[in-house]
DNA sequence: TAATTAATGCGACTGTGTTGCAATAATACG
DNA sequence: CGTATTATTGCAACACAGTCGCATTAATTA
C-alpha cells in the first residue's frame, strides 16, 4: 500500500528529487532534507513511493539503493529496463534514456532488467 | 594484490565454486565449506579472487554481491559485460552466456555493465 | 631447518536498512 | 467545527553484509 496522506515529510521528498538532476540513495536524499527528518521515515517513504511507482530503484556500487523518480514511465508497463550510468570517481548516478535490448532466454521468464553502466562521467574525465 | 599461497581454505572455496552451477553469494559460500572456516577469511578471500581475475562478482537482489567463476574471459578485455539472471522466487543466480549491447553514450566513457535480469526460473515457473 | 611474511581467526566495528511500539497528525464524517 | 479513525512519525533496538586491527599460524624461501 502506498502513500495516501500529504505530510510536510513527503513533500519534503519529493521536492528534493524534483531538485535533483541525479538519482538519490536514502543517505543523499537525507543530507538535502532537514536534520529533525526521521531516517526510518525517509526508508518508509521511500518504499510507499516505489510501490506508487512514484520513484523506481536500482542498486549501484557498493550495496547502496538508489532512487530516481519515474518520468516517463508508462504506469502499466512498468518494467525499468532503462539503464543508469555511476562514475567510479565521484560516484554520482543518473538515469539514462536509453531502454536495453534484453536478451530472450528460453530457460527463463525475464519480468525486470537492470542495468547499471560504470566508468567516468564528463566532469571527472577531464 | 592477489592470492600468492596455496591453502585449504583458497582450495575449499574454489572447489565449492566449481561445483556449483550458480553463483554464490559470500552466505552460501559459507553454507557449503566448513563450519570452522572464518567469515572474514571467505571475504577477504573472495576479493583476492576477484583481484586476480579467478572469479568476477556484480550486485543482486536485497543488496547481496555475488560471485562466479570466469570461464571464458579473456583476462586482458576483463569487463564483464555479460548478464545475470536470478529468479524472484527461488532468489538463485546464474551467470549467462549473452553479452548485452551496451549503449554508446556521449558524455560518459563506460568501463563496465551490470546486467542484472529478474524473474522466473524454469523450476519456479511449474 | 630457520626466517619471512601471507593468510587466518577473533572480536569489535561500520553502514544500510528494518521493525515494534507508542505518540502524533492527516483525513473522513457527523 | 469537533471527534473518531488510522496513516504516519520518531525512537530505540535490531538484523545483516561486509570491514578492520592485531596477534597467531602456516606456506614459502633461502
Amino acid at each position: 500500500m502506498g502513500v495516501t496522506r500529504k505530510t510536510r515529510n513527503l513533500e519534503l521528498v519529493l521536492d528534493a528529487f524534483r531538485n535533483a538532476q541525479e538519482a538519490l540513495s536514502a543517505q543523499l536524499l537525507m543530507e538535502r532534507l532537514p536534520a529533525d527528518v526521521n531516517r526510518s521515515t525517509v526508508y518508509r517513504l521511500l518504499d510507499r513511493l516505489e510501490d506508487d511507482g512514484v520513484v523506481h530503484s536500482f542498486l549501484a556500487s557498493e550495496n547502496i539503493k538508489f532512487y530516481a523518480l519515474c518520468k516517463e514511465c508508462p504506469p502499466s508497463v512498468h518494467v525499468h529496463s532503462h539503464a543508469h550510468f555511476q562514475c567510479n570517481s565521484c560516484s554520482q548516478v543518473v538515469c539514462l534514456e536509453q531502454e536495453v535490448v534484453v536478451p530472450t532466454l528460453n530457460q527463463y521468464r525475464v519480468d525486470e532488467a537492470q542495468v547499471l553502466l560504470k566508468g567516468q562521467c564528463a566532469t571527472c574525465m577531464r
